[in-house]
Formats: C-alpha cells, sequence, structure tokens
RNA sequence: UGGGGUGUCGCCAAGUUGGUAAGGCACCGGAUUUUGAUUCCGGCAUUCGCAGGUUCGAGUCCUGCCACCCCAGCCA
C-alpha cells in the first residue's frame, strides 16, 4: 500500500505500484499528471469508465491533476455533439477537471511546428506515394518493407513541400508525410509510419483552418508532453505503438518525456463494448440510440437508472492488471444492486392478475401504513390504500404448485398481503384458455399487524395494489442485449446482430399504489420483490408515469 | 511461421529480496426476515497453463513446450 486515501482495503494496482515508486525515486520530481483521452467519435461505454476512474482516480489519490483531452484528429468523424456528451457523461460520473478541459486540436500549430522540427532535424520526409503504394511496400508480418522513394528527399525540398501541403496546394490524401525510422523494423509500427494526412474536412473545433491533421502515434506523445502528463495510461492495443511515441519524444528531445503504461480493457459479458459495435446498433436500428438503457454506455446506464457510484464500485473492484479477461454481468449488477439497496420500497404490479375479498366489505377501504424502508427507519413511511378489489402479480398465483417449497398463491393456499392480511384463495375463475383471469378469496380479519391473528405464520408475502386506488404506469422491462457470451466474438461465424436478445426490452402495463405516482421524476424505488425502478424523466408525463426496471432483485429461489 | 503481450478457484484479482495461495463476484449450506430481497454466520485452489530443473523449500528463479490476445488504417 502506499498509504493514499482512506480504503485501505484493496492493494494498489501494479499502475499505483509505479507510480509510488517513481514517486519515491524522485523521477518526475514527485508529480502526478494524468489524463482521460476520448475520440469525440462516440459516446463513453462502461469501458471507458474504467479509463476515467483510473485516471481521474491515480490523480486524485497521489495528489495530481487529471486533463479531459479531446482527442480529436480525425475530422471525418468526429462531431461537437459527441464532445458535449462526453463531457457530460465524464462530470456525471462524478469527475471533475476544473479548468483542465483541452483538446488535441489547441495544438495544431505547435504540433506543426514540431514537425518542421522533425524534418529539420532529417527525421521526417513528404512522401509521394499514394495510399496503396505506402500499403503495398509496408511488408507484412514477416516480410521487412520498402523503403519510399521519396525518403531521400532533402530537407529544403521536405519543407517546402510540407509548408506548401498545409497552404492547400495538395489534394486530399494524396501526399503524406512519413517518419524516417526503420523499415525493417519487425514492429510494423516503425516502419516509416504516416504522422499527417491532408484531409480537406471542415474539423468541428478548427473549422477550415487546416487542412492536414496530425495521426494519433504523432500527436498523443506531443499533446501528454504539452500538458506534462507523468503517466499516460492507455489500453493494452497500444503498446506496440509505445516505441513510436518514445521516438517522436526522443528525436524531438522534449524536455519532459512522459511515461506509457499500458493496462487492459475491460470485456464484459453478454454486451459489446466496441464504438463500432455500439454504432452499428443505433444506425441500424436495433436500438433506439446511444443512450438507449439496454446499451452499456454511460448516457444508456444512467438513463436505465444506474446510479454512478455503482459504475464507480465496479471499475474499483474488477481491478486493473494487463491480463486480458471478461468480467461477468453478475459482477455489475451485483455493484448497482447494493448502490440502490439503500432507495425506498413501494408496491408496484407488473403483470396485474384480479384478485376480490369475498368477506370484505364492498365499499370497505383501509389505509396502511408502510415502512419506506425495512431496515431504515428514518426514511420514515407511507400510507397504502386497500380494498375490496386487488391487483397482485400473476406469477405470485399457481394452478398447481410445482413442490412443497412454492409459498405463493394456489387454489386453497394462504399467503399474506405485504402490510395487510392474509388471504386464502376459494376460487379461480379461468378464461377460455384455461388461465386465472380472477380469484375469489377470503380474509382473515385478525391478521394484520395488532390483531389476534397477526403472528399467524403462512408461508409466503406477496404484494398487491388496490385495485381502486391504483394508478396505471408504464413498464419498461430491461434484459441483457445479446443472448450469447461474447457477442463481439462469435466463433461460429454470425453477426452479432444476429444473437441480439429480442426480449431485451418487454412493455408492460402495470399498476402502482398512489404514492408512487407522486414521486419526482428521476426517483428510483423498489417494487418490492420485483426489482428496482427509475421513474424515466424524458418519457413520464403527468398522465403517465413511466418506470423503467433498473434490474431485478436477487433471485435466489431454485 | 515476424514482433509485442498474457496465463493463480466458474469470473475478476492479491501474491514485489523464494518460506509454505488475500479479497470480491458467482455458487452451496445455515440463522434472522410480513420482500424467496437485505443482513448475518459457515463452506468453496494440497494448488498457481504444461513438463523438466535449481533449492531444505518455487505461484515466485532457470530451461523447454502449450494456449490465448494485439499489430500489416492516410482510425484512435
Amino acid at each position: 500500500m502506499t498509504g493514499h486515501g482512506t480504503d485501505n482495503a484493496r492493494p494498489d494496482n501494479f499502475i499505483e505500484q509505479i507510480i509510488a515508486r517513481d514517486n519515491a525515486s524522485g523521477k518526475f520530481g514527485g508529480r502526478v499528471v494524468t489524463r482521460f483521452p476520448p475520440e469525440p467519435n462516440g459516446f463513453l461505454h462502461i469501458g471507458h469508465a474504467k479509463s476515467i476512474c483510473l485516471n481521474f482516480g491515480v490523480a486524485k489519490r497521489f495528489e495530481g491533476l487529471c486533463y479531459l483531452r479531446m482527442d480529436d484528429t480525425n475530422p471525418l468523424k468526429e462531431t461537437a455533439e459527441y464532445v458535449a456528451s462526453i463531457q457530460n457523461d465524464v462530470r456525471w460520473l462524478g469527475f471533475d477537471w476544473e479548468d483542465r478541459e483541452t483538446h488535441a486540436s489547441d495544438y495544431f500549430e505547435q504540433l506543426y511546428q514540431f514537425a518542421e522540427e522533425l524534418i529539420l532535424r532529417g527525421r521526417a520526409f513528404v512522401c509521394s506515394l499514394s495510399l496503396d503504394e505506402i500499403r503495398a511496400t509496408r511488408g507484412t508480418l514477416t516480410e521487412p518493407g520498402q523503403p519510399s522513394p521519396y525518403r531521400e528527399r532533402g530537407v529544403e525540398e521536405n519543407l517546402d513541400l510540407f509548408r506548401r501541403m498545409r497552404a492547400g496546394e495538395f489534394e486530399d490524401g494524396a501526399v503524406v508525410r512519413g517518419a524516417k525510422s526503420y523499415m525493417a523494423a519487425p514492429n510494423i509500427n516503425l516502419r516509416d509510419p504516416v504522422l499527417y494526412r491532408v484531409r480537406r474536412a471542415h474539423h468541428q473545433r478548427t473549422g477550415d483552418a487546416w487542412c492536414l491533421y496530425p495521426m494519433y502515434d504523432y500527436t498523443h506523445c506531443l499533446s501528454d508532453f504539452i500538458e506534462g502528463v507523468t503517466h499516460s495510461l492507455c489500453t493494452l492495443e497500444f503498446e506496440d505503438h509505445r516505441p513510436l511515441y518514445d521516438w517522436v519524444l526522443d528525436t524531438l528531445a522534449t524536455p519532459h518525456h512522459p511515461q506509457q503504461i499500458e493496462f487492459s480493457r475491460l470485456n464484459l459479458e453478454y454486451t459489446v463494448l466496441s464504438k463500432r459495435m455500439l454504432n452499428a446498433l443505433v444506425t441500424e436500428g436495433h436500438v433506439d440510440g446511444w443512450d438507449d438503457p439496454r446499451k452499456p454506455t454511460i448516457a444508456g446506464m444512467r438513463r436505465r437508472g444506474v446510479r454512478p457510484a455503482a459504475i464507480r464500485e465496479f471499475c474499483e473492484r474488477i481491478g486493473v492488471t494487463r491480463s486480458d479477461g471478461t468480467v461477468e454481468m453478475s459482477a455489475l449488477e451485483r455493484c448497482i444492486r447494493d448502490d440502490l439497496e439503500a432507495v425506498p420500497r413501494g408496491l408496484g404490479v407488473v403483470e396485474p392478475l384480479k384478485v376480490v375479498l369475498t368477506n370484505y366489505p364492498e365499499d370497505g377501504e383501509e389505509w396502511f401504513s408502510a415502512a419506506q424502508h425495512p431496515q431504515d427507519e428514518s426514511l420514515g413511511s407511507r400510507d397504502i390504500p386497500f380494498c375490496r378489489e386487488l391487483w397482485i402479480e400473476r406469477e405470485d398465483f399457481m394452478l398447481e404448485p410445482p413442490n412443497k417449497k412454492y409459498k405463493r398463491l394456489s387454489p386453497g393456499a394462504e399467503v399474506r398481503l405485504r402490510y395487510g392480511y392474509i388471504i386464502r384463495c376459494d376460487e379461480v375463475i379461468t378464461g377460455n384458455d384455461g388461465e386465472a383471469v380472477e380469484l375469489r378469496c377470503s380474509v382473515d380479519l385478525e391478521s394484520r399487524a395488532g390483531g389476534a391473528n397477526a403472528e399467524r405464520k403462512v408461508k409466503g408475502v406477496i404484494h398487491w395494489v388496490s385495485a381502486r386506488h391504483g394508478v396505471d404506469v408504464e413498464l419498461r422491462l430491461y434484459d441483457r442485449l445479446f443472448n450469447e457470451p461474447n457477442p463481439g466474438g462469435l466463433k461460429d461465424g454470425r453477426h452479432f446482430t444476429e444473437v441480439l436478445n429480442p426480449d431485451s426490452l418487454t412493455l408492460r402495463h402495470g399498476v402502482v399504489e398512489p404514492h408512487l405516482a407522486t414521486l419526482a421524476p428521476g426517483s428510483r424505488v423498489q417494487f418490492e420483490r420485483m426489482g428496482w425502478f427509475y421513474l424515466e424523466p424524458e418519457r413520464s408525463t403527468a398522465e403517465k408515469p413511466v418506470f423503467n426496471r433498473i434490474i431485478t432483485l436477487r433471485d435466489t429461489w431454485s
């Protein structure tokens, strides 16, 4: 342990250990500067959350700084809307970058100057090969590449051509620049990589000021240097790029050289975590948008009703390592439930089945007081109306119970109505299909709290809502988006959209106790025995509340 | 078959001068419970990808295998 922070239960991850060591040796003068560098070409997802928590978390833990930097070097894919969504999501997750909001495009001029410097040092050249020619001469994994015929152009000519590229004298993509490193390098990234390309595209921030844009490998290391980043944390696929990262900074002899450290990206079962696939789900109409509650995007989870603390805790629990792995969905679900446990309770029926209490007066009505939370008295209580006709959950009744462990309602059986009386099913009225359409039950009027039979034990307790007072609501029941654990990596040739779960969203007309209809949009409640629900602000109206099922209760009923 | 990585319980993950396998998730008991929830107790790797070797002693050192992931965008 490094002794930082208050949570000493969790051991340091390997990155924190490296930083602690660097601080001890004075490598960066004890400073710690990180950055979360998303490309604004899509919405952030839970995989990004891992990186956000890591970067901001590490900075906070070591009393350093963390930048939020838009890696906006490809104007063809990036938009201001994505920039806004990213900022919104990072903020919602609970992180504050204060005035450290930057954009790689802020550095375009500096980057350009550094490029001229590279040319002056004879380490970069303007290459007039076409895209296909460059590809053809790059070599393969096992064969070395062939040097470009333009590789030995003189410094003056390169400088002249580069300046004319900036001035707009060359066509799109027609001219590129490579770095003069090693065409025979076994690491393909080192074979004279392209650093700049002419791209006559409107940039969401710099507009039409530029017609040539720097590439990631060239931009990222220098942006890190400019911001004084000490530990540049990225995912494993960039490991092969680290030599290039170092090459640029070494060649330019920058006075500060950030250290790139790679960690493995998050993989989650039963979902996809790649912007390409997430984007395809939207454009192909499989979901309602980037913020569809079924998506693993930050916006989707927020809309579903998940709270940021659950996501942060999840990121904390899964750890940070260099080994590839896929986290089970149950780990995320556990965090979501843990976080929601403190939320108030309520009674809501998802699939109503009518119950008539034959021995209860036609015009009778009572109001039962019920605690808002069984373990937290500070939340107070609310009153629940009761009358002769009720709605109970359809799945809480079975004509023929499977075994003796069944504790719900069935012909002749008794159950307790949560917060209320014990009832017995005397008669079942079935429809043409044999399904129960109504239950005729009798109430034990002495079985409520305070009554003579209050202590009488029955096997089960079920939830219910007064038919006379209940409020109709729209319920959106969400389930996993895919039926396969690894939809993005199917080995049998199927496309990930072929294994979408057709039941990932189920619409239901439910009924809830009146108190729940008075809740403010954005409220969360646990419908007892059914799960946690979120009164979705975007969809709810005064006339029709819309609840999203965030997640079901844990179900250990075998 | 070039280069770079990774392999510790079903999943995630500690293990850092070699000293006799943390924790979380899941699962299985059992207690409390007017939510089959929560909470609470208890169980859950003679073994660390495999095979050798060094050593009094190896997940940790050495050698050789094997498996999986990433890389041939003018994407990031």
